[in-house]
DNA sequence: AAAAAAC
């Protein structure tokens, strides 16, 4: 492992002439149109492939050709009652509608529920209206908040009226600074100052799926506290311990954990969450998984005070979990902001067909051998593909690849989430672990090297990119084997204004049982069927990295040197 | 419907 970091992180070589129409990683894209369409990595079809018996009239539907568009084509959709989510007694508004202004960005947002608290169109109207801190003002100034964002203007009044809030908001579109604000507002004074209303000790208790994302909620905790001396803990081992210490506890003011950490730490009687007020759960459908449910459950039944406000956010939120979440909360509000499980109109989404698993690795050398954007964040469907897939860029020559997925150490994920913020990793080969509310900002493409799982898995992937108003682009490998979960995908594709050959969408609803079958075929660890990876280890690592050194060497001689690497 | 993630 040791040597493939090494290798991936400093021994090649970054190819200027590759990247030479790219020179800045964060300049402005050129507005390309979004093209959905299906692409072939061999240029032709074989007959075999039952499930294109159905392309004969490949004619694609279209919605939306252009993201520049996206407004006005929108607007025309919002006024097709047709369209319109049926909701029982909504409050439906616009934002910016009432004051005549609108930003061609403006989403559609859906309200439920009883007396709903009416949008707030600038922070200084959050300001006016709920007394908000000049501090919080000044961070929010400082760190280039504008405006509110759709979910920002809506759920903030919703929070700030001690209302308990189920949001759904598209990817990337500020959903953190949404539940932050109201926090910090209703927290009014550290537990350290002397004019604390809420008694003192943690007040707030925010959790996320995964550490990475739980210390990116950490990090805009601090962006928006300056100023003031918030104590704010990133759970982890070492702070949990600190915190045994009661009167370490007492000054305390917000918690923001991962389940599991927050759980051991009750558990062991090192945690008061009898004053806790408001607990807000972060990628609401994945933390009311069966696997974190019990989790959650455990903790909001620790957070005992009567005046707890309970708030929970995602992209999507899938009925079954929708309902737990209601039951959660109390007298909530719902809004939905733009359409629920479905990607934003700024990501032009592709899908790419390769015939086998095979055939993805070269389809993507291919791919990244010519200019393309970074960073890329491409996803595999298990930790030993990931990895695999990630030596495999790196014996390859791809410059700067780097790897990240639950099974590496705590330190190896912080120094590639690191590299990836400071823009030193270009192709960032990731599990699901990355799939949710990461913000890597410049993050310009996704390719789903393995297909989704769920309609949900592809929506949060491929919001990695297209974040805060930028473009994105999305490519999805597909192969024989995927065909039963195609259709739901390209529904979604056309959900979000994409084109989608219309045969795709034609395709039969495979039955339970197909889905189950087809779930069941294995994966291959190894991402490169020439290469075993059942008896890998450091010597065999080194042995691969020599041989792409002497591959390098002997490449210009025209030797192919593949055959030497295999068993 | 299943892997990944959580310690």
């Amino acid at each position: 492992m040791e040597a493939f970091q090494l290798l991936s992180r400093g021994g090649v070589q970054f190819n200027k002439k590759k990247f030479k129409n790219d020179v800045s990683l964060f300049s402005q894209v050129q507005p390309k149109k979004p093209r959905t369409k299906t692409e072939t990595a061999s240029g032709h079809l074989p007959s075999e492939l039952d499930f294109f018996r159905y392309s004969k009239s490949s004619t694609e539907k279209r919605q939306i050709s252009d993201p520049r568009e996206a407004g006005p084509r929108k607007r025309a959709r919002i006024e097709d009652p047709q369209n319109e989510e049926q909701e029982g007694d909504e409050a439906e508004t616009e934002g910016g509608q009432e004051h005549g202004e609108r930003k061609a960005t403006k989403q559609r947002v859906t309200a439920k529920g009883q007396n709903i608290p009416s949008p707030a169109e600038s922070f200084f109207h959050l300001k006016e209206r709920y007394n908000l801190p000049q501090y919080l003002m000044s961070n929010l100034e400082k760190y280039g908040f504008r405006r509110p964002t759709g979910i920002q203007s809506h759920g903030c009044p919703i929070l700030m009226e001690a209302r308990d809030l189920a949001a759904i908001s598209p990817t990337g579109t500020g959903k953190t600074l949404s539940y932050l604000l109201p926090v910090f507002t209703a927290l009014r004074a550290p537990s350290t100052s002397a004019t604390v209303g809420a008694g003192r000790g943690t007040r707030a208790v925010i959790l996320a799926p995964t550490r990475e994302l739980a210390h990116q909620i950490y990090n805009e905790c601090l962006k928006l506290a300056e100023g003031r001396k918030w104590r704010i803990v990133l759970f982890s081992k070492a702070t949990a311990a600190t915190l045994a210490d009661k009167s370490v506890q007492e000054k305390v003011d917000i918690i923001i954990s991962t389940p599991l950490r927050l759980v051991a730490a009750k558990r062991s009687g090192n945690i008061d969450l009898s004053n806790v007020r408001h607990l807000i759960l972060d990628e609401a459908d994945r933390m009311l998984d069966p696997e974190f449910l019990e989790q959650v459950q455990e903790i909001t039944a620790a957070c005992t005070h009567d005046d707890i406000q309970k708030a929970v956010f995602s992209a999507t939120l899938p009925a079954n979990a929708e309902k737990i979440a209601m039951g959660m909360l109390r007298n909530p509000v719902r809004i939905v902001v733009g359409l629920k499980d479905t990607p934003l109109p700024l990501i032009a989404q592709s899908l790419t067909y390769v015939a086998d698993d095979a055939s993805k690795l070269p389809t993507l050398l291919q791919y990244l051998s010519q200019p393309y954007n970074p960073p890329i964040v491409v996803f595999a469907a298990t930790q030993p593909r990931a990895t695999s897939l990630a030596e495999e860029l790196v014996l390859h020559e791809v410059p700067n690849v780097d790897c990240l997925h639950a099974g590496m150490t705590n330190k190896e994920r912080e120094d590639a989430v690191r590299r990836m913020q400071r823009g030193e990793c270009w192709v960032l080969v990731s599990t699901e672990v990355m799939a949710r509310g990461m913000d890597f900002k410049g993050v310009r493409e996704v390719i789903n090297y393995d297909f989704p799982r769920s309609v949900q898995s592809y929506v949060h992937r491929i919001g990695r990119t297209g974040r805060a108003g930028r473009e994105g682009k999305a490519v999805t490998y597909f192969t024989n084997e995927d065909g039963p979960f195609l259709k739901a995908i390209a529904n979604v594709i056309l959900q979000s204004g994409s084109t989608v050959p219309e045969w795709m969408l034609k395709l039969p609803k495979p039955s339970k049982m197909k889905r189950k079958q087809m779930g069941k075929v294995k994966r291959a660890d190894a991402v490169n069927p020439a290469r075993s990876i059942g008896r890998r280890d450091a010597i065999k690592k080194r042995d691969m990295i020599a041989g792409s050194k002497r591959r390098k060497e002997t490449a210009a001689a025209g030797v192919d040197v593949d055959s030497a690497d295999e068993d």
